[in-house]
DNA sequence: TAGATTGTTAATCGATTAACAATC
DNA sequence: TAGATTGTTAATCGATTAACAATC
């Protein structure tokens, strides 16, 4: 059992609203005792859509590439179905249980293996042409770690993650709770 | 000269928000004409605090250190003014022109180049004693890439940046959009 | 039953937008 | 001067909080 308090100190915010939006999406708890942890974990991921597993790609295999692969193996909800990069030498190299295959067959690949997501780790210039791949191929969600202006296709939902500017508000934020 | 409605669009908000957040640090624009590019740079950098080089440390050269390493050599305003790992077969060596030093030196190193900010790129079991140790170098903000939970030092803003969590709520907004 | 905590309503607060005077 | 766009005010909208009836 967990109260919406304890919830609420762990994610930074108030019990009231802990309460307040998960009762929008239907009501997980039971009143004068709290959350049953186990059926709130199924609620959240079924909210999420991730009660069943997600597929992904990941695109570019380098240290970073390589990292996130590694780290996305030991996530229960997602299955890797494949990982991609342009350098002939990774070809068929392993990382963890997953195999690197040529960046020019994910076309082909994703209309085998339809995936719901793709991770891609490559330097800017070749990002635009993987998305749009990716787009053909179905994939609906990119994570991107490249910050190049791209053209978003129709119907894809695109995120950059960009260390450079989370440092930068952590700077910020820092020296503002200083003062 | 860019006006509030290019920037809006490329931050994915409205004109009417960018001149008043603009205008809450100071009237960075001119009248009828729009924001000089590169003043308004600098202004930013300014609210920021980047204008000077901002010295920052990084603990754990894995794959993913190694990958932020490269990637903040390239980054104009930060300097990198260490990096740790507690591997030895791993110090001495050089990622770009930045040497690995042993994890175990972190306190001293700061003493000697006190930092702004920390980055932590290690498994989660270490962390609370990086941050501790941060924290007694000087250290005010930290980004860590492991998750594990921690208790906070006074005066010390942690981030987090979580690769699964994104790739869920990426994947809750492409399945949204979908219906 | 008494105590506790949810789910929800109404009240508050803050953030966003619309609109326009100021001015380049 | 005419046209354009900022900076800012007032109006709107949405998000958060406070409070409490429902109920385990």
């Amino acid at each position: 059992m967990v109260r919406s308090g304890q919830l609420a100190r762990r994610c930074g915010t108030s019990a009231s609203l802990v309460r307040k939006d998960l009762s929008y999406f239907g009501g997980f708890g039971i009143k004068g005792k709290g959350y049953r942890v186990e059926s709130l974990i199924d609620s959240i991921e079924k909210i999420l859509g991730i009660n069943k597993p997600v597929g992904l790609v990941l695109i570019g295999v380098g240290n970073l590439g390589s990292a996130i692969l590694r780290y996305l193996q030991s996530v229960p909800y997602f299955t890797i179905l494949g990982a991609f990069d342009r350098d002939q030498k990774k070809w068929g190299k392993k990382v963890g249980r997953i195999e690197i295959l040529p960046v020019l067959s994910l076309g082909d690949f994703l209309r085998e293996h339809p995936a719901e997501l793709g991770v891609i780790a490559i330097p800017p210039d070749g990002v635009q042409d993987v998305v749009n791949t990716l787009s053909e191929g179905g994939v609906k969600g990119v994570l991107s770690f490249a910050l190049s202006e791209l053209e978003v296709p129709e119907g894809m939902v695109l995120q950059f993650v960009d260390i450079a500017a989370e440092l930068e508000f952590l700077y910020y934020k820092a020296n503002k709770s200083k003062k």
